[in-house]
DNA sequence: CTTTCATATCGATAACCGTCGATACGAAAG
DNA sequence: CTTTCGTATCGACGGTTATCGATATGAAAG
């Protein structure tokens, strides 16, 4: 049976150094300025082609490319090619799993 | 009048430059798996001395350290000095507001 | 005062990463 | 086939960072 989460909530247990690692992939991913500039503008749509992705981060087609490549590798957004053209779109459960497992609600006191 | 939280959800809209600079500072400080494992220990007690973390985490002792001050820096943990020890807490309220901007909740069809 | 011990800082090193221009790839259009 | 255009890859450069040993700081103990 899949496991639905990477790894259980940072508040409960000292995390192994497997679940850390992994977890820190996907917070690398989004720990930059211009990868959260671009996140949030692909989850603010439905669906953002990377032609329209350059100009409001004013950086380079190839930065672009590279930040949409760790993103999509950190399995955060998805991509689909239609043509010429890449289409990316968030991956709410990722993105849901890692919003899990930061929430301190499960401290006691809360 | 206090914002509650550092800026909008990474699902809602664009983040701002400015607002991706400070909320890229608290993804990274959790973005390395040794941090990540120094962060789950914390938060697994009520409270930590510093004396306690560096055997369980197999790193040298001033790295331990420097781990501790930049969690401390970006807020995610409170540092108490007691005699010649240093006891560490999470802050629940960071984690609430870092997990809370994650949460895809807000997106349609979820 | 001197010693001991917990913690922080310093300086160095090696690895990693964000960015770019140049270029390769691949699909549609002419 | 050739051109055009969107995207990915390559190679390089500069800045950041994780880590360590050595050392400084500072507080309690003797």
């Amino acid at each position: 049976m899949e496991k639905t989460t990477c790894c259980e909530p940072v508040c409960c247990s000292p995390l192994s150094p497997v679940d850390a690692e992994s977890l820190a992939i996907r917070l690398k991913a989004l720990a930059d300025p211009t990868r959260l500039r671009l996140f949030s503008i692909v989850a603010s749509g439905e669906e953002q082609c990377a032609c329209d992705l350059t100009d409001p981060l004013g950086v380079s087609q190839p930065t672009v490319s590279h930040h949409l490549k760790t993103l999509t590798e950190a399995g955060l957004l998805r991509r689909e090619q239609r043509g010429k053209w890449a289409y990316f779109s968030v991956n709410k459960d990722a993105l849901a799993e890692l919003s899990a497992v930061l929430d301190p609600s499960v401290l006691s006191g809360i």
